[in-house]
DNA sequence: CGTGCTTTTGAAAATCATCAAGTATAGTGG
DNA sequence: CCACTATACTTGATGATTTTCAAAAGCACG
């Protein structure tokens, strides 16, 4: 159940192109985007590209944080753990997302690669610094910030009321919206396929439920006819506005 | 279950002192005190000071988000609805609490008074404005905002994964730290005695069980000579390593 | 001293977890 | 390319924690 430790240190195959942030296809969904196009050489000093394996905890739960991360490729899991192994998984980092927000010295989470990663990697104390120069990259912070603290509540709403059902179904419309966003101009209908790069334990684990319930509760929903598993990290949405409404809870 | 919907105004009492900044007495613990004695008068011209009942629900979920707010006295509650009326409390806003943080125009959130409370109302707007010129206090926003988000990962962990055994003595625990830490030197032992100003309905809520999930486990905490209970609202903690234990899963 | 609310306590029911196989799927080495 | 193994996923039977339903006991307030 839990996460083997890996011996190997943790910087993998680090990229040093010419230029990181300059054609990041990443830098439009990302915090570096608030930096206009002539500072950027100030942001690619500090910026270190890293590649991280699948399976990879690059983010260890209570270590020291002396980075801050910004994922360009690839998906990540946070977690939190508790002693005896239960997991609880809070959120996915794909492209875009800034990892590492954190007023105390450590990290309050863990981070492991779901899929192959790409991850800019900074030095927190340089970053800060940097901050002072471009208040635009702070107001970004913030946003960014915020905008998880509403994605926490909703998750919270999630874990604290919602059944099973509900759960899944929550978990499948957010990812179809998010599939169609990033592909399409914003908020345009969702994908009508979603992608599950996660095992059924890290939705589980990000559902608060168990991995036997996850699959059961998809394996009913394939039978009614809100959707298909053509394999077991596809899914196709056959009828968005029932899963929605089971989202929301009406039933 | 729902809270009634109130038909009276929601300016309550507003209160007019001389400067509501320079004296107030939550400013030590809020984001105000990023800003320096002698530019207290801009930020004390844009707050507007309300009274509020205990009861009255001041932010509804999904209105436009015109304010900000900051409270000064008091407790609210910050909750999210479903459709059907269940109800997840997303945390408690005591003194010095900042809310309405929201990058998106509407409250993602609900928020009503648990006690009588004061708070300072400043105009989203104006203050994002003021917020130009302070980056002191935007740094210190931040801050904020990303100390509520380690708390959110924190209860998503407890929603997610904890039983109600361990739920409700991580209430207890950081209850019992948070108020040792409002009245002494900050990280001092915690405090013996928890007063309880919410409702089982608001705890159940908060913590994902229900009313009598939540009676039952405070009753069997007393018959195991963990806690007292010489009323409802009030808690006396009598074996806190035994609840830290509970709380943090090591059973 | 009722009246209405919150809280507590009890019994029955239900959802979800646990335990236990069995079936795919993927990766490895022959 | 194909067994072979390991892992992930699915499915079934059982069980337990928590919810639901019900009612009594406390408390606050007029």
């Amino acid at each position: 159940m839990m996460t083997p430790v890996r011996a190997r240190p943790l910087v993998v195959e680090p990229i040093r192109p010419t230029d990181p942030c300059t054609n990041c296809e990443a830098r439009s969904f990302s915090v570096c985007n608030a930096i206009e196009a002539k500072d950027l050489e100030r942001l690619a000093a500090l910026a270190v590209p890293l590649a991280i394996d699948a399976g990879r905890t690059f983010i260890e739960e209570g270590d020291t944080a002396e980075h801050f991360f910004n994922v360009t490729a690839g998906t990540a899991k946070l977690f939190k753990l508790l002693p005896d192994g239960r997991r609880q998984i809070t959120g996915f980092a794909c492209v875009g997302t800034f990892l590492g927000l954190a007023v105390s010295s450590t990290y309050a989470f863990g981070a492991e690669a779901v899929e192959p990663m790409r991850v800019c990697r900074f030095s927190r104390a340089k970053l800060k610094a940097l901050l002072d120069d471009f208040p635009a990259m702070e107001k970004r912070l913030l946003e960014v910030a915020s905008n998880e603290l509403v994605a926490a509540q909703e998750q919270m709403l999630l874990l604290g009321r919602k059944t099973a059902r509900e759960r899944l179904a929550s978990f499948l419309v957010v990812r179809a919206v998010n599939m169609a966003s990033g592909v399409l101009p914003c908020s345009s209908r969702p994908a009508d396929k979603v992608t599950l790069p996660m095992t059924r334990s890290d939705i589980a684990d990000y559902l608060g439920l168990t991995i036997e319930t996850v699959s059961r509760t998809l394996t009913r929903f394939k039978s009614e006819r809100l959707i298909d598993i053509p394999s077991a990290s596809e899914i196709a949405i056959r009828d968005f506005a029932a899963l929605e409404g089971l989202a929301t809870g009406l039933n």
